[in-house]
DNA sequence: CTGAAAGCGCTTACAG
DNA sequence: CTGAAAGCGCTTACAG
């Protein structure tokens, strides 16, 4: 019967028909921990990242969710809060409940024996928009230095000078990629640096908002913005526009990650595209390939971005 | 040792430490499935909800989340998109899987022997945001006609006059309600309901902001639009911007769920606060109640929403 | 080809 | 109080 009911070619057809029918009538389901218990196949697979209702990781996602979809396999998904702490027992979770995989955006400071731990224990891992140094697994995300420096170089060539780097964090390679890849870009071309002109911290639209004002009184008046995300360029531009300034005119900004929402702000956001579905979708799949058995090499490979000009960026204006 | 593992009251203390520094010392892992399939209980929630990364789902999963931690049950999160094969999908899976019970955001056109099929196997099911007429279940939302009401009237005190209402469906019972509160509303206040007055299906950003163009080409010239929710109505103000005019003042609108997002946009949304926060905590609640064996009354419970006035709304303004 | 039996890793009722 | 045994519902190797 169990036979029947999974479609194996060792059971005629009719018999096959005749068993799923009667299965139906009688209201039977299938016990998965069972078959999972003997098996050790979970059909589950684990998503955690930093948190599942910020867009960014939302887009990413929804193509990870496309995936493993066709893959037919169950995910549960979770926060990190890029706490330690709970991711530690989220991976914890899925090794108790014999989960197949985990797909991870590493909290921040993960060390790397929290991610082979769970390789250790037959829980091969994927990492998607942040890697690990010394974690032996596959990982996709965007080339952040890369990325950022089209956006800086954008605004130099547009004619701006004075050039402050809002939002982030130097306590992830993405933080540090990214403002790495906008120092080189200044330093290209021998524009100067100054102290003040780095506000590390927003990361959401609440926290580009409310940085506005001190953007605004910076000494140097600065021309433009360059943003760490699309939330926290949208969050500065409506602080901008509440203070009576024009994003778009006044002050140029960028974003980065080309959420669907960028292209609909107020002014349209001049952004990055940082291959949200392109990291999802590569992830899972060579998860799945793991899970079928295949060797992959377990490399960080770079996503290429690319720079969409839109409305927020323009000629500097002098600010008197 | 699985008594000492579970810090059951029989063994002794020093036992039982002494037992746990083993069984990490040797790597032991809590095998949840043989444990579940013994004494089904499985400690899954599942929570399945139209689109978790629609902001307005995610206050409510994250208040959710906050309280099955409490209870220490691992949720596993889906969209269903509205799709009812999906939903289906997803509740077999948590069949089969032995899950504990289930929150669910009921997709458009589920009929109640959907949800009580889970009921009838031992499946506890709470709704949030939607009910279902016929579903025995406990349920929890927002007083829709009340709170849209609250919106209408409060762009009547104004003295506007010529009020659309942007977005929604009538394929679910909040859609009908909403639509009706405004109906009530506009009739009790002796204003006339023109055809074309209504531009339904708007639900998120974009389609607002796509839907500007034709609302602000009626040739009635109204000068406020009540919208479905937030999303539409920021993507609504967008969109007007786009066209040259002053969201706030030449047009005045309101939103629906009171966002984290709404005090932040340009300008800042009046709207109505829905209660997601509340919506979520106690339909989890509820459920973790049911789990433990308690009797809970299944009948759908209202939250009483509040007006919050901000920016986007004021005195009518005539275009010429 | 078919059917009965073993075993996955727990928990719990029961015998000693 | 302690320890061995039964059984949850599957899958699969094996005997017939």
């Amino acid at each position: 019967m169990s036979l029947a009911l999974r479609d194996s070619p060792l059971v005629a057809e009719a018999t096959r028909d005749r068993i799923k029918e009667h299965a139906r009538a009688i209201g039977y389901i299938y016990n998965r921990r069972a078959a999972s218990l003997r098996t050790s196949r979970s059909g589950i697979v684990g998503v955690v990242v930093h948190d599942i209702m910020n867009p960014f990781y939302a887009e990413i996602l929804r193509s990870i969710e496309m995936e493993l979809d066709r893959g037919r396999q169950t995910f549960i998904l979770s926060n990190h809060y890029d706490d330690l702490e709970k991711q530690r027992n989220f991976i914890d979770t899925l090794l108790q409940l014999g989960a197949d995989g985990v797909i991870m955006s590493p909290a921040i400071g993960t060390p790397p024996e929290d991610i082979m731990v769970a390789e250790h224990n037959g829980l091969p891992a994927v990492l998607v928009a942040r890697s690990v140094d010394g974690a032996d697994v596959p990982a996709f995300r965007g080339d952040d230095a890369y990325g950022i420096a089209l956006a800086t170089n954008h605004l130099i060539s547009l004619g701006h000078r004075r050039i402050v780097m809002i939002g982030g964090t130097d306590q992830t390679s993405t933080g540090r990629d990214r403002y790495q890849g906008y120092v080189n870009a200044m330093e290209a071309a021998g524009l100067e640096l100054r102290s003040g002109w780095r506000l590390p911290g927003p990361r959401n639209k609440q926290a580009g908002f409310e940085i506005a004002s001190q953007f605004l009184a910076l000494k140097d008046k600065p021309t433009a913005a360059v943003c760490w995300n699309d939330l926290v360029a949208i969050g500065l531009m409506n602080g901008i526009a509440r203070a009576g300034l024009r994003p778009g005119v006044d002050i140029s900004v960028t974003g980065y990650d080309d959420l669907e929402e960028a292209a609909i702000a107020t002014p349209a956001l001049t952004t990055v595209w940082n291959g949200q579905r392109e990291v999802g979708r590569r992830a899972a799949r060579v998860l799945l390939d793991r899970l079928n058995g295949a060797a992959v090499k377990t490399t960080l490979e770079l996503i290429r971005p690319e720079l969409h000009i839109r409305q927020s960026t323009g000629r500097p204006v002098e600010r008197t």
